[in-house]
DNA sequence: TTGTAAGCGTTATCAT
DNA sequence: ATGATAACGCTTACAA
């Protein structure tokens, strides 16, 4: 570890370049016209010397922009506020805009806490992104500066916000399989208290009535687990509806579903073709065989996300902006073999 | 959205309290024996109702402490970096320290852009977190701020790291087959140009060669996959060495070997005991049976990490300590059965 | 083209 | 107990 020597700031620049601070600052910022060549180059030489960094805090002071923004989240497994971050990294570009995360573990109050220090730090904007993709409280009202609510919508329609669409996510999902010629089409969902649940089931169902048909039964709703997949699956599979395609309501689910399925011997996917939810790689990608499912693309929210915010700093975005990222199909060999 | 209105300072502050700016400060942060009571109550109480937030840039400016730290990973999945951060977040405190999560992809140029970007903004330290756990390079010659590298630690020797131990890690497995009287153990491992594959083979075979035993089989090696794992349990059991426990290189490995060792008519744990490494709840909690497998305790490491940094800030700690988090084994039906 | 001076919001020092 | 003043590092009128 080396000594931490003072850090050189402009005045030292400017001193041993021989000129003033705010020609230095002139120099180094390439305000042309303002400087002659020569100085300008003997600055930016003795900056690069010196290893100059500017203090970004004191530019703050005068521009009124930080290039930071906070990232605030209840996402403990980072299974979405990691893409989100890095798509919204992507949009701002890493060496303008740095990134808060914080992370509330679902506590308000630790939020607040989060909150409070963003907006003490001066943070140019905020993303919000929930932990689940039900509307969540809105925030921001709590700060003065622009909001965007990723993932999951706020619940106030003025805010702006860039989700998902669980209901084309269940239709994408459906079209596949009635594309594979599959007819009795079983679902098998999780909590149906998200609404994403709900969604889903509305997005499968609408597009089967379109072809004059239906679910080969009921949807089961239990829990977004394994566990869950695997008794289901036995369930559905033991009743007397014909079944030749599941869709899993996320990929813990799927994986117990095709665990089951296989245990009872049935081909996955000659005689049952099966897809889900998630797209999450370490469930999804091994899977024997691997499993068909929908990426809701969290760094595209992201991106978006930051685009949104990016605009909102500049009030160049009406209120209560919506967009919604087309979540897309990954085709495996669950559904439709090699 | 609201109005965003021009943020109201201490100036503010002050003179509506009818007070000096000096004073105003000083009640704020309640320097007792320097304000009276009086005036503290009516400052603190106009800060309130005029909705003050302290402007952390500019008190920084004064402070040489910014309360803020970068966090810099590669790890595209967040597995490793965010519980670390959540374990930072624990011991510097939500409320005095914001984090800033950089993500360098892989890409040294990238890093080189975050570093510049932390390093401009002040950060009073940096945590760097590893993707493998093999050494990886120093960035402290880089900039003016103490570092400390977590999980993975750095080439120089005298930089700071909170790393995990692999070698206990292989111990902890090895002694829990040997306690359920388990004699012929096999290893299906990972890639191994990683040095956690070699490291825990270490750990394994040096506790079976205190109890006099070896690996039933050389260990296999191959890729950190399910497919992988799937094969090699094959080729494994297909073999003639007798095996009554499989080691699992990382869960995803192990869900492979279960599955295959299942679909062969083997039953575990009573046939076959497995247990593997990482602790990574989407593979681990939901399996048939729920998998044993080693913790490397992240959590812990983010806020030892921290810990040390805090040390670091303070020049409170020797050049080039290191600090090892124990691994812990998370028994599960795996290997114990109910 | 360059330099001087003021100011961003806060705190610390020193008078009063 | 309170306030004036300087200072943190930088940018930007404005003056030279």
């Amino acid at each position: 570890m080396e000594i931490h020597r003072k850090r050189v700031t402009l005045r030292d620049v400017a001193a041993t370049a021989g000129v003033s601070p705010s020609t230095a600052s002139k120099a180094l910022n390439g305000r042309r016209g303002q400087v002659s060549e020569a100085t300008q180059a003997r600055v930016r030489h003795v900056a690069e010397d010196l290893g100059f960094t500017p203090n970004a805090l004191a530019q703050a002071m005068h521009t009124t922009r930080t290039g930071t923004v906070g990232l605030i989240t209840d996402d403990l497994e980072g299974r979405f506020s990691l893409p989100i971050l890095m798509g919204a990294e992507d949009t701002f570009g890493a060496d303008r805009t740095s990134v808060f995360l914080c992370d509330g573990r679902g506590d308000p109050i630790r939020e607040s806490h989060h909150l409070r220090a963003l907006v003490s730090r001066q943070v140019d904007g905020l993303i919000v992104v929930g932990a689940r993709p039900d509307t969540r409280p809105s925030v921001s009202h709590r700060v003065p500066m622009p909001v965007v609510y990723a993932y999951a919508a706020s619940e106030d329609d003025n805010d702006h916000c860039v989700t998902t669409d669980n209901v084309r996510a269940g239709e994408l999902v459906a079209e596949h399989m009635l594309a594979l010629g599959r007819r009795n089409i079983a679902h098998i969902s999780g909590d149906p208290a998200y609404s994403a649940a709900q969604e889903r089931v509305e997005g499968i169902t609408s597009v089967l009535a379109e072809h004059n048909l239906n679910l080969t039964a009921r949807p089961l709703f239990g829990s977004w687990t394994e566990t869950w997949g695997r008794a289901a699956a036995r369930v559905l599979m033991e009743g007397d509806h014909p079944v030749d395609a599941i869709i899993g309501g996320s990929d813990r689910i799927t994986r117990g579903i095709i665990e089951t399925v296989k245990a009872m011997g049935y081909r996955i996917p000659e005689d049952i073709a099966v897809a889900s939810f998630d797209n999450w790689d370490p469930l999804v990608s091994g899977g024997q065989p691997p499993v068909t499912s929908v990426d809701f693309r969290f760094k595209e929210i992201g991106r978006r996300a930051a685009r949104l915010l990016s605009l909102a700093l500049d009030s160049a975005v009406p209120e209560g902006s919506r967009e919604v990222v087309e979540p897309q199909l990954v085709i495996r060999e669950s559904s439709v073999g090699l």
